[in-house]
DNA sequence: GTAAATGTTCGGGC
DNA sequence: AGCCCGAACATTTA
């Protein structure tokens, strides 16, 4: 389900839990999610500390505990964060459960592409600080772009920009969104992009990112006016901007909607 | 019953 | 070497 904006919201669901003691631990420890993780050592571990904080970055998050723990989440396709009564009985599909005495924070996710992550240290895990700039950081210049996306002779744009080691956070809807808005037709090559589209995309991607962040990042429901998302989803596929039919086809491996008149 | 879903990783071809 | 594509992963929903 979440591209940057909502793992924004996601994360900020768990924030009742900050301060609380974890009384107790119960997860789906066989399940897929876990598995780059010794999970009854998460659980035992995790028994007794406090939530102290939590980030995000891109599509990954990270939740602090006392006692140098790093609790990495990443949703997958599926995965949504809710916070649950001091005596919730986790679901089917709730596969980490951390109790406190204010409620219980729950990472459901049905189709477990999901992933935990656990390290206990004084210094961030690997997970945590080798991830690339993040797109609203100084860092992600234009010029940084550039030099990301040069070698790339072939893909279209659409598959580049769902690149997590180039843009964090980026996925299908929002790399719809941006090259709508840019009014980049998502099979483009970056090489055969002219300077001013550049400076489109780079901007565009900027700007879209932080609206996003400003507005789902808050509240889920709170999409900005106008986008081609609405379109994407709930209406029948025409252009927010002249209500002429979008196309979808598959680019990138991925179903692209964009529109054909406004995209060049 | 079939297809598709807001993600990532793997392997093969070039 | 490294780019690019398609398949695989597991489940629900239309």
């Amino acid at each position: 389900m979440p591209e940057l904006a909502e793992v924004e919201y996601y994360r900020k669901r768990w924030n009742p839990a900050l301060g609380q003691k974890i009384l107790e631990v119960k997860l789906h420890g066989e399940k897929r999610i876990f598995r780059q993780t010794d999970s009854a050592a998460l659980a035992s571990a995790l028994k007794g500390q406090k939530l102290s904080s939590s980030e995000t970055h891109g599509k990954q998050m990270m939740f602090r505990f006392t006692g140098d723990i790093w609790l990495g989440v990443h949703l997958g396709m599926s995965g949504e964060l809710r916070f649950e009564s001091a005596k919730y009985e986790p679901a089917k599909h709730d596969h980490l459960a951390i109790f406190t005495k204010a409620g219980a924070m729950v990472f459901e996710d049905a189709r477990l592409f999901g992933l935990v992550l656990f390290a206990q240290s004084k210094s961030p895990p690997p997970w945590w600080s080798d991830l690339p700039p993040r797109i609203n950081s100084e860092q992600f210049t234009k010029q940084y772009l550039i030099d990301s996306l040069q070698r790339s002779k072939s893909a279209p744009i659409k598959a580049l920009l769902l690149d997590q080691s180039v843009f964090p956070g980026v996925g299908n809807w929002l790399a719809d969104e941006i090259l709508w808005q840019a009014e980049l037709r998502p099979d483009r090559t970056f090489s055969n992009l002219s300077k001013t589209d550049v400076q489109k995309l780079w901007q565009t991607t900027r700007e879209v990112c932080q609206q996003a962040l400003n507005s789902i990042g808050e509240d889920m429901e709170a999409i900005p006016k106008g986008w081609l998302f609405d379109a994407r989803w709930s209406n029948a596929g025409l252009c927010p901007k002249h209500k002429k039919p979008l196309t979808r086809e598959t680019i990138g491996g991925r179903t692209s909607a964009f529109c054909p008149l406004c995209q060049k």
